[in-house]
DNA sequence: CGGTTTTGACCGGCGC
DNA sequence: GCGCCGGTCAAAACCG
């Protein structure tokens, strides 16, 4: 199980080129901010629930520190169900490698309890200029949310796919709106859509991904 | 003309 | 119970 489940074809659209994803690498924040708009940078932040994401992306910008896909245990529970999750909690669960930043223990329980069950998901960061990565599947936007506290607003978009039920979401930063914000929920029951072999240049982004 | 986007309405969950 | 808010629906507009 890896990332491919979600976006197997991520392309870079202002780069026009296509990275195969394993998995996502940490990059310092100094980096980040220092890239051009054209460059895209990807972070997993995790895997949550709504409330939950926010407070990652939240917690995590105010601590500068980017969250690796490798070395936290959200991982784990990234790819798994979320009912399970709710029984088993240690392994998980906004727990992020011993390191979750600014959500109490008692939160994170109530947040977990009120939680419905929901088809996996994850999100991550990206630095680029463009809202919407070409991850090789087709979108359809269904929504458009200005949120509380965001200037931004947040679009809604489902895999245009027969019976496939992956939905995604995609909003800017707050505090940084060069960063955007990929959320998705559910798992392809189909390959990716897009014939991607237009776009198998070599990766410019290996600082990035490995 | 068919597929996609836009956007206001609606609904359900949650806090007070 | 009420109001707020995020998520979804669906009709109209838009576009290739």
């Amino acid at each position: 199980m890896d990332f491919f489940s979600f976006a197997p074809n991520l392309t870079l659209p202002t780069l026009g080129c296509h990275q195969s994803l394993k998995a996502f690498s940490t990059i310092p924040p100094s980096l980040a901010s220092d890239a051009p708009s054209s460059t895209l940078s990807g972070t997993l932040i995790s895997s949550a629930s709504t409330k939950q994401i926010r407070d990652d992306i939240t917690s995590d910008f105010i601590g500068s520190q980017l969250l690796s896909l490798h070395r936290s245990s959200a991982n784990l529970w990234a790819w798994g169900d979320v009912g399970d999750c709710l029984t088993s909690k240690r392994d998980g669960c906004g727990d992020l490698d011993g390191h979750h930043i600014g959500v109490s223990t008692l939160k994170m329980k109530k947040i977990k309890a009120r939680r419905k069950v929901r088809e996996p998901r994850f999100c991550f960061k990206t630095l680029s200029d463009v809202d919407v990565l070409d991850d090789g599947y087709k979108w359809r936007k269904y929504g458009q949310k200005v949120v509380k506290n965001t200037q931004h607003p947040r679009s809604y978009y489902r895999c245009t796919q027969d019976n496939c039920r992956v939905k995604k979401r995609v909003e800017r930063l707050a505090e940084d709106p060069r960063m955007v914000i990929t959320t998705y929920e559910g798992r392809h029951a189909h390959s990716p859509s897009h014939d991607m072999e237009e776009s198998q240049a070599p990766s410019q982004l290996n600082n990035f991904f490995w």
